[in-house]
DNA sequence: GAGTGGTCTAGACCACCAA
DNA sequence: TGGTGGTCTAGACCACTCC
């Protein structure tokens, strides 16, 4: 009757309903354990999920309070390519378009992902070879899935935007220069805050990143 | 010394090392218990974050499997425009451009955001005022905010594309027709899956979505 | 049906940080 | 420095599913 679930939706009814204002402080947990008539650890496991919604802010003696603006959190799933062609049905495949070794011992590389031997997305990346292991054949996995699956979990940031289609990504894409690309670019650290490698990835016309709230 | 965050970690190294492949099986929960040496509820906390996380699947009988293709998982905001703006320091308007009733007691709104007074973002939304409370005075407050402290938490669908201005968007942002646009589109529905709003949000050249991995 | 993850409890100790 | 959230434990019961 009362699990977590019940507990968070009970806390957003009452930030909802004005009880607890946007901005103020709600009871600590132990009082609304008492309240709710469950152990403080239930109350905590709905709150925390609150926090991570982006409802709460949650500090050690500061108490828990009421996000002052609202922020809706949204989950993306960022797939290998592959994978995300082949769940449409179609048959992958990338080429390598251009490599150099750069300086300071990095890699830069020109892929162009397809789907039915259409291009899908086009993507240059520089990698940072002194951090990395010795790379496979890249011919034959796409250097996207093999750091998937090779290199320990990671940090990073992501960004998306709209971009025009520069010279190389219209020849690449088939599109005319200019044509409006979905773009996302990520730059990923290992577990010691050294970059592996920057991408950015440029989408056919027609890509839609989508995620449920 | 054993924390969950420790136990996360160790299941990961193990899965990358290869000890557990993509798409096997991992122990079970007390199994795992026993070997690290704590209880069942911290090895639950460990292996339900990397299912978040989008590492391992979990299933009620069916156990627990590293996933055969792994997917990065990040989190991405989406903030009230107004804070989203006022968080770069700049002052925040909006103007309701236009508006119409529509078929099935709809209201049509299209809205301009302005960050120093210069156009930030073209809103164009359908309410059901049927399932909302009464509108405000949305020359007060953007229907944007009033709807996030307002309505009850709802879910619903977000994706996120490029695409070229078209006229409406070009007139009001001040940018050439086919200008590429980051755009955002959003289906908000009840508890009772009853649709609530549709928006398309155009963003003005420039902007990025930024999240963390 | 039975095994596995999901969750709750009551108590405890700890880490952090605002007062 | 004391209060608050963060976490761990040992045990228990439950719900979902796969067999």
């Amino acid at each position: 009757m009362t699990g977590w679930e019940d507990i968070r939706a009970e806390v957003q009814a009452r930030i909802r309903s004005g009880v607890w204002p946007l901005g103020s402080a709600i009871p600590h947990e132990e009082d609304l354990a008492r309240d709710f008539g469950c152990a403080r650890a239930t109350v905590n496991r709905a709150l925390r999920a609150l926090a991570a919604q982006g409802v709460l802010e949650r500090r050690r003696k500061g108490g828990t309070r009421v996000l002052a603006v609202p922020v809706r959190k949204a989950t993306v799933s960022i797939p290998v390519i592959r994978a995300e062609v082949e769940a449409t049905g179609r048959r992958y495949s990338h080429q390598i378009i251009w490599q150099a070794t750069g300086q300071e011992n990095t890699l830069h590389l020109e892929t162009l992902h397809l789907a039915d031997d259409k291009p899908y997305a086009h993507e240059v990346r520089v990698l940072h070879l002194a951090v990395l292991p010795p790379l496979p054949d890249l011919t034959a996995i796409s250097i996207n899935e093999w750091l998937v699956t090779t290199v320990s979990y990671a940090t990073g940031e992501i960004a998306f935007s709209a971009a025009a289609a520069d010279a190389g990504q219209a020849r690449a894409l088939w599109v005319p220069t200019g044509t409006p690309l979905f773009v996302i670019t990520r730059e990923t650290r290992n577990a010691a805050a050294q970059v592996i490698t920057k991408v950015l990835l440029a989408h056919a016309p027609g890509y839609h990143l989508r995620t449920t709230m």
